[in-house]
DNA sequence: CGCTGGTTTGAAGGTCGTCAAGAAGGGTGG
DNA sequence: CCACCCTTCTTGACGACCTTCAAACCAGCG
């Protein structure tokens, strides 16, 4: 769909980041995701139990992974940012054990496991970058159940707001000091295990102690 | 150290029982996890931010993962039982990300990930059994990070029994209505975000409606 | 016997959820 | 342009859940 340029995507970023990567390489890495896919903003890539489905490269915009509970509550596991991988590990448990779905409006690439598995008896480096690189996304996982289990409800968001800034700044996508969050009081709440509206209370404390907002949030 | 036979292995067990595994699968699979090596209780294996670990397999006792918060506080990850990967993924990162300590005095083999790789190119079967079953052990970091978020305290402890009851059923360690809990109240209040003392109250409150206790919890 | 580690209980207070309602944009149609 | 709706943010009051502090109890063990 995007007529720009496939190279330096935001995986390769992140990749040369961790490892640098020869021009063949990069180039395998750019037809991998050359499979590209528009997606509107609220929709879902994948949906919890989906069997036979896809695993994606998030190209632009933002993406939440999550789990519904019974009561009709929904827990957000993490947020896919440019750059990341959404359901590769479904693809081997053949069902998908949570949901993916996109924030804003989204580019994808669709990504195909065995083709990918074939590019790494090519390409060895690139096959231990990329999996450097979820061992990370699920390291993520890990480090956000800490963030729920033991911090206040005000650590909790700051540590949020940190890392994300950190994740975007790999792919640069930020400036430094701030940048565009999409995402409203009743996401937070759903990611940090609270309500939205003890959200706002603790967004208020923070900026009536450290952080700026504008329009939007 | 032990003088058992290492056929049916825990981890043979469960691949098993999801894919049907040939005689010289079993066999690789039993030779994978020849070096053992004895643990004693409250000892950790793998150490957060430590380089140049193993990886192991739990082949007896029960384990914790974990990770420590600055204040001093500890969340655990999760629980490791026979037949459960432990230190995979943090291989790949090189240094890794959280700790492994074992609760009970236990056995682990020791795994070398070349030489799995090696194995797998060879028995490409075992292979997506054995990435089959480290999917689920992310799985359930998934599923203990929605319980932790999304569920009251006597939910979350309903629901870490019920988990761990059909896992130990899995590997052939239960008798079928219930088990042996090594954990002490400290260590069930720092799995499910709590304090010890109010896990205390929460166990009274399940046993008022429908749990068994025997000597030590 | 005293010690230790784990369990149990009480009282008090803070964090957080629930209920309810008001305020601030942004879009749409009259 | 304004009325109206929608979504999101905001605030208040109240109560429940959970934590903190403190102390007692029980068992195993040297």
């Amino acid at each position: 769909m995007p007529p720009t340029s496939r190279t330096e995507s935001p995986l390769a970023k992140k990749l040369t980041g961790f490892l640098p990567l020869g021009p063949e390489e990069l180039a395998c890495l750019d037809e991998m995701q050359s499979r590209r896919r528009a997606v509107s903003a609220l929709t879902d890539l994948v949906h919890e139990g989906q069997t036979g489905h896809h695993a994606f490269i998030l190209q632009t915009g933002w993406a939440i992974s999550y789990k519904m509970v019974p009561n009709g509550g929904r827990q957000i596991i993490g947020f896919p940012l440019p750059g990341n991988f959404m359901g590769l590990r479904s693809v081997l448990l053949r069902t998908s054990d949570h949901s993916f779905a996109c924030m804003t409006d989204a580019v994808v690439s669709e990504v195909s496991p065995p083709r990918m598995i074939e590019l790494f008896h090519r390409f060895p480096r690139l096959a231990t970058a990329i999996l450097w690189a979820v061992s990370r996304d699920e390291a993520m996982v890990v480090e956000h159940l800490v963030n729920i289990g033991r911090r206040t409800a005000i650590e909790r968001l700051a540590h949020l707001f940190i890392e994300i800034g950190q994740r975007l700044k790999m792919v640069d996508l930020v400036s430094s000091t701030s940048f565009a969050c999409p995402l409203n009081q009743y996401v937070l709440a759903e990611a940090l295990g609270l309500t939205a509206i003890h959200a706002n209370r603790v967004l208020r404390q923070l900026r009536e102690r450290e952080l700026i907002t504008v329009k939007d949030h």
